[in-house]
DNA sequence: CGTGGTTAGCTTAAGCTAACCACGGTGCGTTAAT
């Protein structure tokens, strides 16, 4: 059976769109690939269509539960029922039945960590795997390091699983992350599928504050002027708090915060709200949005900077996926740079943690419980626990292992750790605070140069913020959906009822 | 930097103020205690 005629049968397109048959066809080949393709541009087909076509199941590795559930929902929808996810929320029996029946399916879903458990890398290794996929495949260079470290494992997961082609896919990758990827997962010559990470409707707009006051005012006078609905990013849950407050006192009412620290049911309800059109603006931290497909997003605003490129390029790729004018607004005081610092030093053990480590330890006889003990009694935040363990664990497995080699290079890599942080800090702050084209100095950090420069780019090049306010007399805008759209939504609901 | 929580120290001894300090963001999984 050809491509097409999948592509058509099972997902009902016509034809494929950018990349999607390149990639498919290096996949199908056996190939290692690396593809880093736009958001919303349909990565999941690169390999839910191979699934039909190879030998055995395909692997998907995703960062988020919720990310795994959706798209197990979305291809039982579309009627295929040999998919499913395997996870800590799953009861237990549900789970013990999907590892009896593994051979069934086409494609499991699973988180870095649970797939590092030998009960189902285990079943995994006595079968045949066909394709292992690594979505948002940034993570393991952003996570890994430390604050998920089951990501660096991936590789050798792989290995254990029988080493099958590895599909490795994101969105945004400078060429530093891509390489860093590639190193990971041990990708063997990989076919690279890059693309450019340009999005023309979306305009850059700045504004830097005298004092934090003067950049509150800023942001509710655009908020209250802007075309919603739109996202404010902090850097902090309880700015994400004090920002909805101040919007409300303000007249912008259809406004809610969204953070790591809220339950997980108001979270899931305001993030079901926001995407149907009950609230105009989420005020949120970095928690928000990945898995975020509402198409109409206007506005992303940044009260606090993120502490990399990549993850603003993220934030923002979030407007406009329905190809309309949407703005991209940059919010900056020079308190900010506070944060950030503060957040990538208190992810990693001092030198000052390390030495006490040594003292605590035995050094000529090292004892792994003695290891694991003395790492709590440092008292780090669990990041820089969580990494410690990491490494810890790495030094056990060693065949020779010398402690003192082995504290060293720590500490050195520690040193090198934050030293990269600093300067993608560094490097977004002075985007920030360029003269330059925004547009354009945003693509050079992905290695990439400016094509066609759209009408409205950025306030550098000049930028009309027309198009972007909400007009006076709004207009219902109208839904038209089909009927599959409509009862896949009252289905949905009817799910998350029960 | 800004904020919120804790504590020392003052005082017609229970409640106030001021000084000080810690902390700021992403999620998976498992387990212990009811």
């Amino acid at each position: 059976m050809s491509i097409d005629l999948i592509l058509s049968e099972r997902f009902g397109f016509r034809s494929f769109r950018q990349g999607q048959r390149e990639i498919i066809e290096d996949v199908l080949d056996g190939n290692d690939v690396f593809a880093m393709l736009p958001t919303g541009s349909g990565k999941s087909i690169c390999y839910q269509l191979p699934a039909y076509l190879l030998e055995g199941i395909v692997v998907v590795v995703s960062p988020l539960i919720s990310l795994m559930e959706d798209q197990v929902e979305q291809l039982r929808r579309q009627g295929e029922k040999r998919v499913c996810t395997f996870h800590s929320g799953m009861p237990y029996h549900v789970r013990m039945k999907i590892l009896r029946d593994l051979t069934r399916y086409k494609i499991l879903y699973v988180s870095p960590e649970t797939l590092q458990t030998d009960t189902l890398s285990g079943t995994l290794s006595r079968m045949k795997v066909a394709l292992f996929v690594v979505d948002e495949a940034h993570c393991i260079s952003q996570w890994g390091h430390e604050f998920r470290t089951d990501y660096l494992k991936l590789g050798e997961v792989c290995n254990r699983i029988g080493r099958p082609p590895i599909l490795a896919l994101t969105a945004t990758a400078t060429v530093n992350v891509r390489n860093d990827i590639i190193k990971l997962l041990n990708l063997d010559r990989p076919e690279m599928h890059i693309y450019s990470v340009d999005r023309p409707n979306i305009a850059f707009q700045s504004e830097i504050a005298e004092t934090t006051n003067e950049k509150m005012d800023i942001l509710i006078r655009y908020v209250q002027t802007l075309k919603g609905p739109g996202i404010i990013y902090t850097s902090s849950r309880m700015v994400t708090e004090t920002i909805t407050e101040a919007l409300k006192r303000n007249g912008v009412e259809k406004t809610a915060y969204y953070h790591g620290g809220m339950e997980n049911d108001d979270r899931l309800l305001t993030q079901k709200q926001f995407i149907y059109d009950e609230l105009d603006v989420i005020c949120c931290t970095n928690a928000f949005g990945m898995g975020i497909n509402k198409p109409d997003i206007r506005f992303i605003i940044h009260y606090h900077f993120p502490s990399n490129i990549e993850s603003y390029l993220q934030e923002i790729g979030r407007a406009g996926r329905d190809g309309e004018e949407s703005l991209a607004l940059m919010l900056y005081h020079e308190d900010d740079d506070f944060i950030p610092e503060r957040l990538i030093t208190a992810e990693l053990p001092t030198k000052k943690d390390i030495n006490h480590f040594s003292v605590m330890v035995d050094v000529d006889k090292p004892d792994r419980t003695l290891f694991e003990q003395s790492i709590t009694s440092l008292n780090l935040s669990e990041t820089a626990e969580r990494f410690m363990h990491f490494h810890v664990e790495k030094f056990f497995r060693e065949e020779e292992r010398d402690f003192q080699t082995w504290k060293n290079q720590l500490v050195e890599f520690i040193e090198k750790r934050i030293k990269e942080k600093r300067e993608r800090i560094r490097y977004m702050k002075k985007w920030i605070l360029s003269e330059e084209c925004k547009r354009e100095s945003i693509l050079g950090a992905f290695s990439e140069k400016l094509v066609t420069r759209p009408l409205n780019c950025c306030h550098v090049c000049g930028l009309s913020l027309e198009p972007y306010k909400s007009s006076k007399e709004k207009s219902p805008r109208p839904v038209i959906k089909s009927w599959e759209e409509e009862l896949a939504i009252i289905f949905h609901q009817v799910n998350v009822d029960v």
